[in-house]
DNA sequence: CACAATTATGAGCAAATACTCAGATCCTGA
DNA sequence: TCAGGATCTGAGTATTTGCTCATAATTGTG
């Protein structure tokens, strides 16, 4: 085991449902502490006082701060994977602005529950190396991924499709962050149609 | 004088040049430190440090840690409404392309010296209340001036001009921030011109 | 030069906070 | 039922860090 390892590995296995409990309680504690506070001012004590859990609980399942955050960054990771998975089944053609449609709104799903959280896991976070890798892996996958859509659709009219599918995931990503965070949110419906307006026409030339 | 504002004005006013001098270092450094460890492990210590300043000087003209920041983040939205305005002054029809591409570039000029730094205030930062305002209004005043080009431009061809306006700035303001600051760094040429084909498809329908 | 104002210094304080550990409490299997 | 393992507790520790203040050095001025 690394030492990098060890900052990450959860302490100790839960034997018993209590324990598994515990940890699922001093995980949404800390979604909510850290996305009321940011991550620097939501406080490992603040989180047990939240789960209704004592400090001491909450080092058995993890040995440290950043293990915390980088747990509930692999679970959005691992969503992520998850809705790559489940668009590629309908890969076949169809309409790429349905495809589009696709991302933006599974975007837009995936991040509506908790705004202040995802933006803080995609941004503040101080992240170690591990995780690091990856998220910087699903990335590049998924630009992978797009790229291959759009060199493969017939209706997509763009030379550099490299550069294209970099710009459009990190549309997609950062403005549904953002304009859904910001003080007042834009309407769900509205960033949809006009976002898939405006990636469809951009690919379509 | 209230005691948000306390938090933020300058303990003193340099009255030599030295002091000045002093000053501008420290800023300077703190760019470098906030940039290379992000806000919470940007120690005043190691500003000072970094400065080849003590800590003492540095709390003599920084009433506290916030106001370092604070005057950072001051500048950079100096630096936005003075491009506001330099935009404003070929406010002339012309091509709606053109007028994208000044406000794609500028963002990309803006922010190619000091991506990291950037990032950072944009997002990381623990805004005092006065300065959130500021940047609230900031970027109210770039939503309204944007729908303005847009409700006034021939060739734009969109019904939601609010949407898109929040769409627009937003897109670019983080679009050229994150790939700019990412581990491989798009080509700034390619990404001008991507970002510009998009938009223009976009607004021209 | 003298002397006051300005600027610089840095050891150290007070507060915050991540984290430990010795013991109490609870659960389960035989 | 009960022993032993699993889980929980929370006061306390070690460290970090923002910041102060008494003192020293430097600069401008008559």
């Amino acid at each position: 085991m690394t030492p990098d390892e060890r900052r990450i590995q959860p302490r100790k296995q839960p034997r018993q449902v209590r324990a598994e409990l515990t940890r699922q309680r001093i995980l949404t504690a800390a979604a909510h502490v850290f996305a009321a506070h940011g991550y620097a001012a939501g406080t490992t004590n603040r989180i047990a006082e939240q789960a209704g859990v004592s400090i001491g609980s909450l080092y058995q399942y993890f040995p440290n701060k950043d293990a915390i955050l980088a747990e509930l960054l692999t679970r959005h990771l691992d969503d992520g994977a998850a809705a790559a998975a489940k668009i590629r089944i309908g890969d076949l053609p169809g309409p790429i602005e349905d495809i589009l449609r696709l991302l933006v709104r599974s975007a837009i799903d995936s991040h509506l529950d908790d705004p202040q959280l995802l933006r803080l896991l995609n941004e503040q976070a101080p992240r170690p190396a591990e995780l690091l890798q990856n998220v910087e892996r699903l990335k590049r996958y998924w630009y992978g991924y797009l790229q291959e859509i759009l060199d493969g659709h017939p209706e997509v009219r763009l030379t550099d499709t490299a550069t294209a599918a970099r710009l459009i995931f990190t549309t997609i990503e950062l403005v549904v962050h953002q304009l859904a965070a910001e003080h007042e949110p834009v309407d769900s419906g509205k960033l949809e149609h006009e976002m898939v307006a405006m990636l469809t026409r951009y690919v379509k030339g």
